[in-house]
DNA sequence: CGATATGATGCAAGCGCTTGCACATCGCGA
DNA sequence: TCGCGATGTGCAAGCGCTTGCATCATATCG
């Protein structure tokens, strides 16, 4: 390609040099009046949409790409993309993408750790800043091209790293202060993989809270964090001889319900569950799900701005912060769940 | 961007004019080097691989695609990632597209046919082909320049479209022969919306069925692809006096499984459900659900495949078949799926 | 009323790659 | 020995866009 067609342009499609015709102007100006609109006299700006509009064009992403070193395209990585949880995280950060006429670009993981590494460098190299939902590998991004990179994290806290994260701590002050209401005085807290921040930042709150609300809660797990990892918590749990459980997500408290429920142990009669996060499965579950339901919309929508932010102010994340102090935009957002109360909690037994 | 640096490059990335440069080729070698390893001589393409090695190199996609015109994306419009079924295709898709050094532009519609339209519309212009799984509008693509990508359909039969499809025949007579062979002699089918072209298969399937194997098949709905759908058909499930149920989907079944068994009537005991897909939850549930497999991960890779052919012919799908005859690539792959037997069926009381 | 600051527009270069064509080189048969 | 087709490389144009600078018209001031 690149070669002299005699000039036969049967039908192709119309670039800037057309409505820069059509409109009158030169393509500089029809350029300006797309991007900053402001630099451009309005009723020529005028002019020149009406020539667009006309002609149907859209501008080619390649070329601008090109020439601003820019793809418009943003990267995420989910560690499961069917995990409702990620689903619902794609499609907010998704419509906050399109909002800014940018692209997602999806890469899942599969929970395989090396796989990760790997995608996140071909991703590296097609987008201009990638949100990280995936709680892979150490606290630190290896290769070192990689930094240059705009990047923030999910419910991960790393140095240094911008990130979005949701309060695990009122997380669990919320499930605890729900059972408590409800009169239960022994608690279960079903712990997540250990190599998840979120799972340690509960420990954390639940160790925290120990004692000091008069009530005695015992720590099981850690499990994986699937539905069946939920089921195996059953046999221990009853063994404990609580009467209230607080497990990692809803997933593995569904797991754990089920388990119950097959070994005669009713639930909410003799067990209440609390999970978190309100994936649309907690619902329908027979019982139906109490839970702490997460804003994951605006998760994915803050980190959409966040990185946005990032991009614009072309720091590669991990600039030192000495020059133009206050010019950096926020670089962590903290946002907070709410209790949905439905059918797998119960007052305790009198 | 665009202009005269003085020439301080200072650590960009190296271009192909750097690799030329360290190999003692010209650009133009290089990239022949790269794009079709034949003529060059095996001595230079390792010199340039040498080097392209050394410095790290990797193409700028979007000057290539400026020059070739391709962008090297595929895209995928789904109805709604978080189903397990869409997932797991994305999965497989996003798989071979990586194969072929290309990129996947996943669209989540929200099962919204308007926002179906407007993401088509947007996908259309940034990617190189497009694999509909979305069975929102009508026969035809509507606006006219989309005839201009090609594009391939999942599970969705269009006169002249290519399209990879699931045997929905074959599995509604797995469905039915496995519940035959336990004896149940009168069998509902729970139909799906009838916009889906699968549904109407099945219909169409069942329909045929119906006398010819000597027993009966009570058509119940349609019901919308949903929990809460299956959940609807119970009622008049239990009204119909059969012994037997297919759900259209997985999703179904399981809504249906949940409402049969809270309102008391035993599953497989009384009735004997089979569902399709099986999507992960069908092995979790209360009792494991009897399903077809659907032969998700081979559709998605042949998906990509024939996307890709159609693409490499330079068809835009709706050519007209006049020129070139048998140079087209294969224009319809049929799967198949199989039968997962697990709890939720048993023999018919006797 | 001429000099000057200001804003709007055009010019042209260049982003990094591909590719048609021209050219050099080689081996071969005549 | 020369001519000739292959074969392998290089040249340079151009893909469609952005943007620094020059230019020009207009508003502002002394």
């Amino acid at each position: 390609m690149g070669q002299g067609h005699p000039p036969t342009r049967v039908s192709a499609r119309p670039t800037l040099a057309d409505v820069a015709t059509l409109a009158g102007v030169s393509a500089a100006t029809v350029s300006r009046a797309l991007s900053r609109g402001d630099s451009v006299r309005s009723d020529t700006r005028q002019r020149v949409l009406t020539a667009i509009e006309a002609l149907d064009y859209r501008p080619n992403r390649a070329a601008r790409g090109l020439s601003t070193g820019r793809s418009g395209a943003l990267g995420i990585l989910v560690p499961d993309i069917a995990n409702p949880f990620f689903a619902e995280l794609i499609r907010s950060a998704q419509a906050g993408a399109r909002a800014r006429e940018k692209v997602l670009l999806i890469a899942d993981t599969e929970q395989s750790p090396g796989e990760e590494l790997d995608l996140l460098e071909s991703l590296a190299g097609q987008v201009d800043g990638i949100i990280m939902c995936s709680p892979g590998f150490g606290p630190k991004p290896p290769r070192p091209h990689l930094a240059d990179v705009p990047m923030v994290f999910v419910n991960r806290r790393v140095d240094g790293v911008p990130a979005v994260v949701i309060d695990q701590g009122a997380i669990v002050r919320m499930s605890v202060a729900h059972l408590r209401d409800l009169g239960h005085k022994r608690l279960a807290f079903m712990a997540g993989p250990d190599r998840l921040w979120s799972s340690q930042q509960r420990l954390d709150a639940v160790r925290a809270l120990e004692g000091v609300v008069g009530l005695e809660i015992v720590v099981l797990g850690p499990f994986e964090a699937t539905f069946e990892g939920g089921s195996n918590a059953a046999e221990p749990l009853m063994a404990s001889g609580v009467t209230g459980v607080i497990a990692f997500n809803d997933v593995m408290a569904l797991g754990l319900m089920a388990r119950l429920t097959s070994t005669g142990v009713g639930v909410p009669a003799e067990m209440s569950v609390v999970g978190s996060d309100d994936v649309p499965l907690a619902g329908m579950w027979t019982p139906t799900l109490t839970t702490v339901a997460a804003p994951v919309r605006a998760a994915g929508g803050s980190a959409v701005d966040l990185l946005s932010a990032l991009i614009e102010a072309g720091t590669p994340a991990a600039r030192p912060a000495t020059h133009m102090p206050g010019s950096l935009p926020v670089r962590r957002i903290e946002l907070e769940g709410h209790l949905v109360v439905r059918a797998s909690t119960a007052e305790a037994r009198a």
